[in-house]
DNA sequence: ATCGATGCAAAGCGTTTGCAGGGGT
DNA sequence: ACCCCTGCAAACGCTTTGCATCGAT
């Protein structure tokens, strides 16, 4: 789940190109992000690096997760529950989810981001979309359902 | 979008095979929310409903909105931004949302509902999804985009 | 009489913001 | 010199909770 990980050199460029700057913190929260089982929250990334960077505050995590998503480096998970922590994920690949709807762990499903999902789903529907001016971009697919007990050895999120 | 909405009677009828009561309150914060366009937030649901339980509070709302939740009669839709308020859907019917990445509106997709996408979108995945001690009961799926400007005619969030 | 639901107020939690100081270009 | 970023603390918004009261069985 760490493949197509960036480098810094990568995410440098990629911060600079949208006019925002590399920093160490931003670096440091992407690589602890990159390094992370599962998909953890803010606050879980910020104890991670702190060993690294003992001066970050929480709300730089908060801002760098911010930066790192709007480059597109780091895509943000939707919290299960109203007031819920958000939870972030380092995609290199896009993929679905499944989450656990008794615990609310999110797995990472080893499936392909398709592109052209909506056509092959329903292309009256695409067709529907384009007409009444709905220009879509991507989607995102979550499955809900239950981990049966016992092999909880995956990567939790 | 309020096709099979629940009659009184049928909605009793789920909140009791709950062991959850049925209550003036939460029945008229379920014909609120299925009378209202779009998706409300929880705060739009309790202004709407002042008129008619002018005693009603907001947290009768919420407490409302998540014994609905808890029987099927509604549907919660996941916030856009970490932070914003979660929006309700008295479904009746499932079906797609769109969702907007300027406006944040979110669009009914007149989509039927499909049990068995994962099977027609990747059946290796499905079968490994069963082996690996998943049992999928749902989905979600979202699209993203952008609406043209110019037509915001529909019913938005 | 019991037991869940209501309504009010207050707390809780995740997240954002204001602002002074700092550092790279 | 400029501007963005950092770090701290305080504020913010949404949601939940504690608790006394109410109402239906």
């Amino acid at each position: 789940m760490t493949s197509n990980r960036l480098d810094h050199d990568a995410l440098s460029d990629a911060l600079g190109a949208a006019g925002l700057r590399s920093t160490p913190q931003r670096l440091a929260v992407y690589d602890q992000l990159a390094a992370m089982d599962g998909h953890p929250t803010a606050e879980q990334v910020f104890r991670a690096v702190r060993p690294r960077l003992p001066r970050i505050s929480l709300a730089t995590v908060y801002k760098a997760l911010e930066a790192l998503t709007a480059v597109g480096a780091v895509d943000r998970l939707n919290p299960e529950a109203a007031g819920g922590p958000t939870r972030y994920d380092a995609r290199g690949d896009r993929h679905y989810h499944f989450r656990c709807l008794r615990t609310g762990a999110i797995h990472d499903l080893p499936t392909q981001y398709d592109p052209a999902l909506i056509e092959r789903l329903d292309p009256a529907l695409a067709d529907d979309l384009r007409s009444r001016g709905f220009q879509v971009t991507g989607y995102r697919l979550e499955l809900l359902g239950y981990r049966l007990p016992g092999r909880e050895g995956g990567r939790e999120a």
